[in-house]
DNA sequence: GTCTATATTTGGATAGAC
DNA sequence: GTCTATCCAAATATAGAC
């Protein structure tokens, strides 16, 4: 049952992402996995040792590209001197973008990631922080260089705003319904375009200097 | 077994919030729930009918509150032709605030209600759309009102991206470390002081007019 | 590496005594 | 309304032939 020109481990990585997508880790059964992939059950115990095993090599796959595009994307623009800050956000969430538009599976990882956040899972946490803390901090160093006047804590704050709507917005998860004509692909684009706008704008904002009234 | 001042459908309800929270629905499992609400087994059958109906009676119990809340403090501010961007975000982001301030088990169920956007459960959408959809087109009226020159659509768009950054800050979900030294509620009460602040920013952003290039 | 068959555990749901 | 005991389905994992 190998006539597929993707190797057995592959096929699984790709099932198993699609249904965590969609069921959840939890809810996403080994039996559905391996059905999807047309492989046998086994397969995951043999190549993976444990379901916890598969999960994480679902999110290594991807978030070992997608930190490395990001950096680069940023490494190439802090060359320059008149960079933007909708040029950095860019550099952010266009990545993302990009995995999204993968046609293999990258949307449904995207999905998948947005999951990692709302599981509160520990290990996972320090996973994500290990691999997404790096590069947060360098970004934040960027947006840090363009936006002077806002402290550390601040920014910070504003940051961690922008990921979550990201984070939202890239999963396709708004309650507003999309119209049907606009294709999915299409969709993704305009949220992220909508997005880089907000986010500038947000970013920009005055710092509030909380002074003590009276 | 029946010693505590909840009843037993109550001690369900809030325990069964706070393990869906932890472990999402899929993950917590019914005895885990009877096991830390302290009754029997048996008692969510009897109580509910079905794990699917426990689940539709944790948000009901939260969402009908938090709507009523949030469509009063809209009602209050939409008498005064003075309103504010600001306060009206208030409005929106104030009662979700309160409810995670609840001691009993409001900020577990938080966590829940951004669960429940990350399960692409079509059933659980149409449910929350039901609810959610009503006070968001109240909300987008009285935001229309105030920023008139944005299109419909661009304003369905940024109020989507206020949604996901609310979600997400409200399920402290974040990346970034939050400090010992600062306490849960402490935390919470800036999260939503930098969320009103960033979001009315964005909001205001100047409208991009698309308009096709060369 | 891949398969069948199976061991083992866990979960949802229910029957029936109290 | 609450409990014990139990049924049944589904899940993870493994053993062992090929």
């Amino acid at each position: 049952m190998n006539s597929s020109p993707f190797s057995t481990k592959e096929r699984i990585l790709g099932a198993a992402e699609s249904l965590f997508a969609t069921h959840g880790f939890a809810g996403a059964s080994l039996r559905q996995v391996t059905a999807a992939a047309k492989v046998n059950l086994a397969a995951v115990n043999y190549h993976f040792g444990s379901k916890d095993k598969l999960i994480e090599e679902v999110f290594r796959r991807r978030l070992d590209e997608l930190n490395t595009r990001r950096l680069g994307a940023l490494g190439r623009l802090a060359q320059k001197p008149d960079t933007t800050l909708e040029a950095v956000l860019e550099a952010y969430i266009g990545p993302a973008l990009d995995l999204s538009r993968t046609g293999g599976g990258g949307a449904a990882f995207v999905r998948v990631l947005a999951r990692a956040y709302a599981e509160h899972n520990e290990t996972l946490r320090k996973f994500l922080s290990e691999n997404y803390g790096h590069v947060l901090r360098q970004f934040a160093a960027e947006f840090q260089r363009l936006l002077p006047s806002l402290s550390k804590e601040e920014l910070y704050w504003r940051l961690d705003i922008v990921t979550g709507a990201l984070t939202y917005a890239m999963a396709d998860f708004g309650i507003i319904q999309r119209k049907n004509e606009v294709a999915e692909q299409a969709h993704r684009e305009q949220a992220a375009d909508h997005l880089v706008h907000f986010a500038a704008a947000g970013l920009r904002a005055p710092s509030p200097h909380p002074a003590p009234r009276g």
